[in-house]
DNA sequence: CGCCTAGTTGACCAGGTTCAACAACGGTGG
DNA sequence: CCACCGTTGTTGAACCTGGTCAACTAGGCG
C-alpha cells in the first residue's frame, strides 16, 4: 500500500439493508434521463423512445454516501442514475479507498453486471441520489428487440473505459495539478454534454477527501492545489458549485482534450 | 506533467507507411487464438465457430515497437492479435508516455473502433507480432448472425475495463512493489488462462523501461524493485521469461485478487 | 450552545525522480 | 573472429513532490 493509513475503516460506511426505502413503479418521466443520455449520441426512434419509457422500473431514494451495489454482489438487475452523483470504488488491503469513476444522472454505472456476474468493485451514491432498477431480464429484452439500442448500450461502455484510460494517464504520469484541473474539466464537459451545466458552471458534490480518493492524493495536498487553482483565478469552488473562470487556462494547466470522451459530433 | 522530461521524442517511433508488409487471406488455422479466447468462457457451437473461422482475414507482421494502430486513426477493420504481445499507450504534453494495457493472443485490442469512430490512444506491438485484420463489416456481420459472439465481445471489452480499474487501484493506492508484483501477477494468470504458460512461467518480452511506462514509474525505480523481488526470492526475470518462484509470496506483495479478470469458474 | 464535518495551515518525512556514469549483452560490419 | 556500437540493466547521490501528523478554523444543525 502506498503509506500505510491507519484511519481506514472510516471509508468503509456501514451497510444500510433496509433496501428498497421507496420502492414504487415509475411514472412514465423518471427514466428520461436515460433516454436524453441514449439519444445524445443517436437520435432513437419513436419506438425505441417508447421501448425504454416503458419498462418496469423500481426507484430508490439513496442517502449521500450509501452503496448502491457493493464489491462481491450478483446483481439481478441494473441501476439508472436518474439523479444525484455515483461513484465507483475499491477498498485496498489497509483500507485506503481508489475512486474509479464519477457518475452523472442518466448513466448505468453497473450495465457490466449485464455480462460480469460477480461484481468487482462497488458503486456508492456522493450525494443524495434517485436510482432507477430495471431487472437484467429487462435489459435484455430491450436490446435483443432494439438492437440499436444495445449498440448505444454497448459504445456507454466502451467510452466508460475511455475515461478510465485517460485516469490512468493522468495518474501515471501528470502532476498533482494537471491531475485536479482535469478532473474539473472532463466533469463541467460531461454535465454541459447532457445539459445540466451551463455557463462553465455546474453541482459538483464533493468534498475534498472524495477528489483526493479519486486523483490519487491525499486531502491535505488536494486542498493546497485546489488553493492553488483558486488563486491562479481558474476556478471557484464553494459549496459544492463549480465555477470554471479561466476555461482555456485550465485546459492548458490539464493538458485537456476531450477527445476521449467521444461526444456526438466527432 | 509529472516532472519535465527531455528525451520524449524518443518514444515516438517514426511512421511506417509501408503498411500489409504481408498481406494475405489467412488459411484456416490462423485466428484460432481468437476461437480459443471466445470460447474460454463459453464454449462455441459448431455452427459459430465455422463462422469465426471463415470470417476473411488479412494477416501482417510487424516489427517489435511499431504501432499497429495510431491515435488519430479512423479504423474500418478490427485486429486480432494471434502472436507477440501489443500494449495500448498514450504520450502526454512533455512526451512521456503511459502504457495503459498490454495484449497477448487471442485478443481484439481496438474492439472499440467498431463503436467509437476516433482513437483516443496508440496501439502498439511489444515484441514482433502477427496480427489478423477484420473489416468492421464483417465483425458487424458476425454479431448479427451469431448474437452469442456479440455478448462475447462485449463481455471481452468489459473485462478489458475492469482490467483498467485495477491498474488503477494500483496506481493510485499501492507502493511501488505492490505495482509491480501485480502486474507480474496478472499477466502470468492471463496467459495461463489461455494455455500460454505452464509451470508459473512465462514469456514476458518487456524491457524495465515498457514496465515503468506502464506502472508509472521511472525506469530506475523499476530497476530497483525487480531486484528487490529477485532477492527476496519472489520471482526470476531474464531475457524475456518470468518465472515466479513463490506465487503465495508474490500475491501477498501484490495484494492480488483475480476476481477482476472474470475468468470461467466465477 | 455544542458537536461534527469539511477545510486550512505548518513542520517534518519519505518514496520515488533525476542525473550521470558504468557494466553487460547482442548484433553488425570489416 | 573481433572491434565497435546501441540498447538494456545497474548503481550512487542529490533532490523534490507529495504524504503524514497534528492542530486549528469555519460552518451547519440539533
Amino acid at each position: 500500500m502506498k503509506s500505510r493509513r491507519k484511519k481506514s475503516i472510516a471509508y468503509v460506511k456501514p451497510p444500510d439493508h433496509k433496501e428498497a426505502r421507496c420502492s414504487m413503479t415509475s411514472d412514465t418521466s423518471s427514466i428520461m434521463p436515460l433516454v436524453r443520455k441514449l439519444a445524445s449520441i443517436h437520435p432513437l426512434t419513436e419506438d425505441e423512445m417508447r421501448a425504454v419509457l416503458d419498462m418496469p422500473v423500481h426507484l430508490r431514494e439513496v442517502a449521500a454516501g450509501q452503496d448502491i451495489v457493493r464489491q462481491g454482489d450478483r446483481p439481478s438487475q441494473c441501476c439508472v442514475l436518474l439523479e444525484g452523483f455515483g461513484f465507483r470504488y475499491k477498498v485496498v488491503g489497509d483500507g485506503s479507498r481508489q475512486i474509479m469513476s464519477f457518475h452523472i444522472p442518466g448513466e448505468m454505472p453497473d450495465l457490466m453486471s449485464l455480462h460480469l456476474t460477480t461484481m468487482d468493485h462497488s458503486l456508492g451514491a456522493l450525494s443524495r441520489a434517485t436510482i432507477g432498477f430495471i431487472s437484467h431480464q429487462d435489459v435484455r429484452r430491450l436490446i435483443r428487440h432494439h438492437p440499436h439500442i444495445g449498440d448505444a448500450l454497448w459504445r456507454d461502455t466502451l467510452v466508460d473505459a475511455a475515461v478510465l484510460r485517460e485516469w490512468m494517464v493522468g495518474m501515471g504520469r501528470l502532476d498533482a495539478r494537471s491531475r485536479i484541473a482535469h478532473l474539473f474539466c472532463e466533469l463541467l464537459v460531461r454535465m454541459e454534454a447532457v445539459g445540466l451545466a451551463q455557463g462553465k458552471r455546474t453541482h459538483l458534490p464533493m468534498t475534498q477527501g472524495v477528489i483526493a480518493d479519486a486523483v490519487g492524493m491525499s486531502t491535505v495536498h488536494v486542498n493546497r492545489i485546489v488553493q492553488e487553482l483558486r488563486a491562479d483565478g481558474l476556478i471557484a469552488l464553494q459549496n459544492g458549485i463549480l465555477t470554471v473562470i479561466d476555461w482555456n487556462g485550465l485546459q492548458r494547466v490539464a493538458d485537456f482534450d476531450p477527445t476521449y470522451l467521444h461526444l456526438a459530433r466527432e
